[in-house]
DNA sequence: TGTCAGCCTTAAGACAATCTTAATATCCTG
DNA sequence: CAGGATATTAAGATTGTCTTAAGGCTGACA
């Protein structure tokens, strides 16, 4: 998970970064307003972590930029500030979740993780060449024959399609698909394998695609 | 990874030193801003950490100087001071990042490679002559046509197109492909014959050139 | 409470892609 | 032209991925 930290103390920027990684998210950083919106723009991240106290260019103003300019990646407040009118100023400006600092690590991590997981249901529907999707009744078709997944298979298919084209790498797959567990490759490459067996086996072409060493993608390519 | 430290407190510039060869750095000193300067210059470092209170040139002047020769290499700031004032003024010469002394010589590990793949993703350079390049999606084309690798070639790819026009050393290569282990040019040399074998002998003229006694570098230029 | 169906995990072996080694050839530089 | 540096090739080792099957778990339901 690539996530974007605006915050101007350094110090408390590093630690949160470092207990980021250590769960093997990817943490990029903006100490300014100005630089967060930059990169929030230019970049691609699924979730962005945003202090409201910065200088010139606050939390709020970063937020409703992003809004403004179209954005909808799901953006987490950060402050030390605690009031209800605080908190509505936040989810006016367009902010998706509100964390009082200081909080334990534990809890930050699990409120992205709750905001990466809505934001990657709100797609309740969607279309990959010949595949029709609805998340929230649990449908799939293939050129208009409907296939039925596990709930595993469900999020394998989910975490494909919201990196599509792009290859997604196994271990992000497995944190995915089992968040609290270690990795084991051995599970995630039957689920895969039955995915495939679904989705692509009763077809003339494979949609999922094995890059080896990198990891799988999902694309409508019947070339590749 | 070849990291050049620029410090003028020996003591803490060796335990530092230490830390980073035990990481499998190369590490270079300089103990004044101005030899710090030339060193940056002449030498091809990764990511330079750079103390701020240096006498005469101090890191903000070093770090200018470095951006204003056009020299784009990582820089990380290191101070004893943790103000914002001071941040900002880091950030204004270029610094990449920021690190408060005294601190665990494993956040400073996490950092440096965190600015490190940065450097590297950075590469907007998505394009060399008639090269298309996504490393998201793994696809390589030249001349509109698929080129296929392996993962050693993707990343001997990466740390030549990182550094293009310049020429990046064997040994450079072989310490950013395998970090961890023991330099032996000769599966270098196989692997170098595989990327040039799928990028450079199927079309008129060659990318990769050897600089014998230096290196290989990419550039496109059909005379050299 | 016991049974069953659906799902998940484990494990093992097959297969495929990739990597390394090593032996030999060729190219450069002084 | 000699010697080191680089290039080439092929075989064998290693790692990554796929496939299958058996057994375990869980929740629904009688």
């Amino acid at each position: 998970m690539r996530i974007l930290l605006v915050e101007d103390d350094a110090e408390l920027s590093a630690s949160i970064a470092e207990f980021l990684e250590l769960q093997g998210a990817e943490c990029d950083f903006a100490y300014t307003g100005q630089a967060g919106v930059e990169l929030a723009i230019s970049g691609s991240y699924e979730v962005i972590l945003l202090d409201v106290m910065l200088p010139k260019l606050d939390g709020f103003d970063v937020c409703a930029a992003l809004r403004n300019h179209g954005y909808s990646t799901p953006v987490l407040m950060l402050t030390a500030m605690g009031t209800t009118e605080d908190q509505l100023k936040g989810f006016r400006a367009g902010g998706d979740d509100y964390v009082v600092k200081p909080c334990p690590m534990p809890l930050l991590w699990a409120r992205i993780n709750a905001l990466f997981r809505r934001s990657l249901n709100q797609q309740a529907l969607k279309r990959l060449g010949p595949l029709n999707i609805d998340f929230e009744k649990r449908k799939l078709e293939r050129a208009g024959q409907a296939i039925s997944l596990t709930p595993t298979g469900w999020k394998i298919l989910e975490i494909l399609l919201s990196h599509s084209p792009k290859v997604v790498s196994r271990s992000n797959i497995e944190r995915f698909v089992w968040p609290d567990e270690e990795p084991d490759q051995g599970r995630l490459n039957v689920h895969l394998h039955a995915l495939r067996k679904a989705l692509d086996q009763p077809f003339n072409y494979p949609l999922i695609k094995t890059v080896t060493g990198f990891g799988v993608c999902i694309i409508d390519d019947k070339k590749a």
